[in-house]
DNA sequence: TATCTTACATACCAAAAAGTATGTATTATT
DNA sequence: AATAATACATACTTTTTGGTATGTAAGATA
């Protein structure tokens, strides 16, 4: 998108397509959500949070979410590598909206789980 | 899911993942957001509604929607065939929710056109 | 009779997302 | 010398999601 006129009238009228471009798809808004939890994870860290996730799917994503400004990497010049992940500002927005949906999807777990 | 026992652990303390099972992928979460705004939507509405969309996934996306019980299918015994959409009690707990990434979503474009 | 309307079905194909397996760099430790 | 630690890279494969093309039913309309 170089500017605005190149954005299709769907898309300015229609938020939520480009939010779910931006934190859509298996991880991105879990990860978000672990970093909200914590604050500061490390690479190491948040591959054992997510234990489903690959090494290939989560440097991806993670590269991603960095690239969007969702989040920031810090890296430390040590021996073995030590790097850190942290929410960005604009990050930190969605924690309260990311919250909510966490607080629903746990609630339709336990609706379903009563249900059946 | 059977029961509780057999959600892992992981799904059990990260409902976002759930929540995103349930309104994920390219047109579910905008679907919801439309019928949100207008209350009750036909087929054809919702075809015009998201020009990007095929009749295939239109179709596919409404079943999905109907059966995670999001929304509901209120058909009339007609021909030609008319066929109305709209919220669940369930689906209409979201829409606060997607509202508020709507604008996000809104402002994260309108600070990308600014920067660039 | 031919065409239109609406809401789909369906088989096959394509693209995107995610997974697998193998590998690297460099200091620290045993 | 061998092994460990951490955070990745990368080529190829598989799975999932979405798209294309063609088709249907039945009453209404021209």
């Amino acid at each position: 998108m170089k500017n605005k006129s190149d954005i299709p009238d769907c898309i300015i009228n229609c938020g939520v397509e480009y939010a779910f471009k931006r934190i859509g798809g298996k991880y991105k808004a879990r990860i978000l959500w672990h970093l909200g939890m914590k604050n500061v994870l490390r690479y190491g860290e948040l591959s054992r949070t997510l234990p489903d996730i690959t090494t290939k799917m989560l440097t991806q994503t993670l590269r991603d979410l960095e690239e969007d400004k969702l989040i920031v990497r810090k890296m430390y010049h040590e021996v073995p590598p030590k790097v850190e992940y942290s929410l960005s500002d604009t990050g930190k927005e969605l924690i309260p909206f990311i919250e909510h949906l966490h607080l629903w999807g746990k609630k339709q777990l336990e609706t379903e789980s009563l249900v059946k």
